[in-house]
DNA sequence: ACCCAGGTGTTTC
DNA sequence: GAAACACATGGG
């Protein structure tokens, strides 16, 4: 392999997407806050679910005004309320705990959004939720690798481990450090997963997207 | 009746 | 370390 194929690789894989899908306009939230609510209720949960939740919030907010209930709001409701809000994004005791204490973490430290040691520090938030946070509340250019990063990664041929931190290094290093690209790309993997790559089994004879990878991956080198 | 979904923490070998 | 398990709703 050439030693920069690699990185065209990549780089062609981007292009291609960008070019297919067009910008994905990621987080899908109106405030930094209402996203990391969002990333943690997304964990391991359906975004449709998520929605209902995120919508159930919203009709809590004290003002019209205020386009999602704050940070004090959430951090100060009963917990069996906030439970019963986002019931339907699963795992809804978990995770009514854990942004109850999220949110009383931000309110002690602001800067809590763009330091990633504080951030894993916090119960129930791991690297890819960290991660998440860093780049699209923060907009710090850290590459955020979730189920389909690996899934998709893997199945094209771009690298063979599920570590985080090397398929997190794997497209650092063959990418430009920009907040803006890490931002699209994570999204563009996203809107391909879930049209092409539907199957958690790798030897899915129905899964297309060992065909579809070939092809967007066609001419890259 | 399955399988899947934009993970994380704990327990156990 | 890595593997197994709990956590829970809703859609295909």
């Amino acid at each position: 392999m050439p030693v920069n194929g690699g990185k065209a690789r990549v780089r062609f894989l981007y292009n291609r997407l960008y070019k297919h899908y067009g910008p994905q306009r990621w987080w899908p939230a109106r405030t930094a806050w209402e996203m990391m609510v969002g990333a943690i209720l997304t964990q391991n949960t359906a975004w449709s679910n998520v929605e209902k939740a995120i919508n159930a919030l919203r009709g809590v907010r004290a003002h019209r005004s205020a386009p999602f209930p704050s940070v004090e709001t959430i951090a100060t409701m009963p917990r069996r309320r906030l439970e019963k809000l986002i019931r339907p994004s699963g795992y809804f005791r978990q995770k009514a705990e854990r942004l109850q204490r999220f949110a009383r973490a931000l309110l002690k430290d602001p800067s809590l959004p763009r330091r990633r040691e504080r951030l894993l520090a916090q119960h129930g938030v791991g690297p890819e939720t960290a991660d998440s946070i860093l780049l699209y509340a923060a907009h710090q250019p850290v590459f955020v690798v979730d189920a389909y990063t690996r899934r998709i990664g893997r199945r094209m041929g771009l690298f063979n481990t599920d570590e985080y931190a090397e398929v997190q290094a794997f497209f650092q290093e063959r990418l430009p450090r920009e907040a803006a690209l890490y931002n699209e790309f994570h999204a563009l993997i996203v809107r391909l997963a879930k049209e092409v790559c539907t199957k958690r089994d790798p030897t899915c004879a129905v899964c297309p997207v060992q065909a579809d990878c070939a092809y967007a991956l066609r001419g890259s080198r």
